[in-house]
DNA sequence: TTGTATGCGTTATCAT
DNA sequence: ATGATAACGCATACAA
């Protein structure tokens, strides 16, 4: 390995010369920096990160941490975290949190241990009663999810808001019998999506049957999805068209609709979230709301940053994107016939 | 920060003996070592990261290069790389290299600067000269993909008896005209499934049109294969099989087919290749050839550590992992009057 | 503008 | 079984 020193010898400068030019320094002489140069280019030398860490005390690692980045939503939330991190000359150190007892305590080592120098946290549920320790401490944000009245700065979509535009664009579409359809977890957008669609409901003064509703498990599998919308099909009268809260399930309730020989959108409407890249490969193609997840990655980031240098906390508040209605095929106007 | 010196102080030893508790050596009396387990919880604290790289000279992270893992494939493999990094007490410092011009470059910096202790290639390109460069001084594999002739382990599945396996299966389901779906890439699996195909249709006696193959774009996108697959319909006498070398790609062949009104399979039959997860979420379920991600990505594990021990290029062999024919429902045998 | 010297927090060598 | 101390490679305060 070539040190430092090295470089310094052939340059014929001191170690001390050889780290201003490498840190751009204007203290020195261009001639001198040349010299450097040549030298750090002839030796093919390159600086050590682990004694620079040491010395400065930083990583220019950021943490992300994520229930399962094999999901689609997830993995475009993490690539624009990526691509901001590679502007700036982060790194970014991916972990898989579902799965892995006790991430937690392996969370904490890493900021305290100076291994990242702050975290992103995607899916929080809100019995992350743990993570107010930490945020006080480090550089923390939360993306896509948060836990309410936490200190510590989020970014997200308003879930609450996109709920209610999208069940009152059913509305509009002349349903009436609008179930929901889920999800068995303590997600802040689970809520909050739960909550736009009663409101909307209520607003439109139209009723909901308590067998309206279903839920899919935690992680919002097909397979949890498909038994979930069987048991909103099963009742009668028919619920019209299914609000779902992911665009997996809403897949999964296309999916429950056919194997009963419906077709949707001409016999049940139905529509997902989030826009995921499969909402648009096979037919009907999903009307969802859109999440600017690369954008939202990218914010995360910025935000990261902004703790590290304002001395955390600066601003521990949400930061709302904003979402999208796209409409595509699966849900339509009301068939008459079906309103029996 | 509270440090070993601390920990010393307050257990009443030298900082020699808080190092040899903390790394498990034998060679500490349990009692005394009881007293330093004790200050170390008192005082909270962490062993600093970075002072530990440089003294150990190692950083216990695995760079991971993917084009893009959004694409589920790779993603699925990043998690069994995570998986068992975990296991091992690694990190995974994940970077997509599509989009990131001179990506090369700092790879070649992350394992230089001892920010990494090896790293693994995901879709490898045969145009990876540089490759080579780095293989012979850290651990690299590569995964999924590999240059041939490079002194570099790799993992991969046998694609081209995966290929040669997957088009007599369709002979066998009584298809002649069978096409053939690559992608603009340089990727040795692209290649391989490529020979397989033709060696397939040449062991049955079956002759090959020209026109029976076409290309998608270099990342297998959606809207490309639909061209390719356009095309490929549009040949007389129509093709009744396509052979696709990607989920994705067969999704889009299904798209294609059905805006000319054809069924799959009755009129046409489809393969992918991959598994990835959406293959049996809507129908046609597809017939394709799945491949052991997660086992793949920690076999990557493996191999790099296998060459960190070792002294690298102790193995620098193909390990081939089984890959496995899935029949579900876009394959079907020859309808008679789609022959004509 | 450049050089000298110190310290960042560990681990490991050598004594004891 | 334990302690003193010298590296590890770099950045910077202070001198010159």
């Amino acid at each position: 390995m070539v040190t430092i020193e090295q470089v310094a010898q052939r340059a014929g400068v001191s170690v001390a010369t050889v780290s201003r030019t490498l840190n751009n320094s204007p203290a020195v002489k261009p001639a001198t920096a040349q010299r450097v140069r040549e030298a750090i280019e002839a030796l093919r030398y390159v600086p050590n990160q682990s004694a620079r860490n040491l010395r400065r005390n930083e990583s220019r690692v950021i943490l992300a941490l994520a229930p399962n980045f094999s999901n689609p939503y997830y993995s475009h939330i993490l690539t624009g975290i990526g691509d901001r991190a590679w502007e700036l000359e982060y790194s970014v150190l991916i972990c898989n949190t579902l799965g892995h007892a006790n991430g937690e305590r392996h969370f904490l080592k890493m900021l305290e241990s100076h291994r990242a120098d702050g975290a992103i946290l995607l899916g929080c549920c809100q019995d992350y009663d743990w993570l107010g320790r930490f945020a006080e401490g480090f550089p923390i944000v939360q993306c896509c999810e948060y836990v309410p009245g936490l200190e510590c700065p989020s970014v997200s979509i308003d879930n609450y808001g996109a709920a209610l535009e999208m069940v009152t664009y059913l509305q509009n579409l002349g349903h009436e019998r609008i179930a929901m359809l889920g999800a068995d977890n303590q997600y802040i957008s689970t809520r909050l999506r739960r909550e736009g669609y009663l409101d909307a409901m209520a607003q439109a003064g139209l009723a909901v049957s308590q067998s309206w509703y279903a839920q899919a498990d935690a992680v919002y599998s097909f397979a949890s999805g498909q038994e979930a919308a069987r048991a909103l099909l099963a009742v009668e009268p028919r619920p019209t068209a299914i609000f779902c809260i992911s665009d997996i399930l809403a897949l999964s309730a296309i999916s429950a609709a056919q194997e009963l020989g419906l077709n949707v959108p001409g016999d049940l409407t139905v529509t997902g979230f989030d826009d995921v890249d499969y909402t648009a490969m096979v037919h009907p193609y999903l009307t969802t709301v859109a999440q600017p997840c690369h954008e939202m990655g990218r914010r995360s980031v910025e935000l990261i940053l902004n703790g590290l240098q304002c001395g955390k906390g600066a601003l521990a508040d949400h930061a709302f994107v904003p979402h999208q209605l796209v409409e595509r095929e699966s849900a339509a106007v009301l068939n008459p016939t079906v309103m029996i």
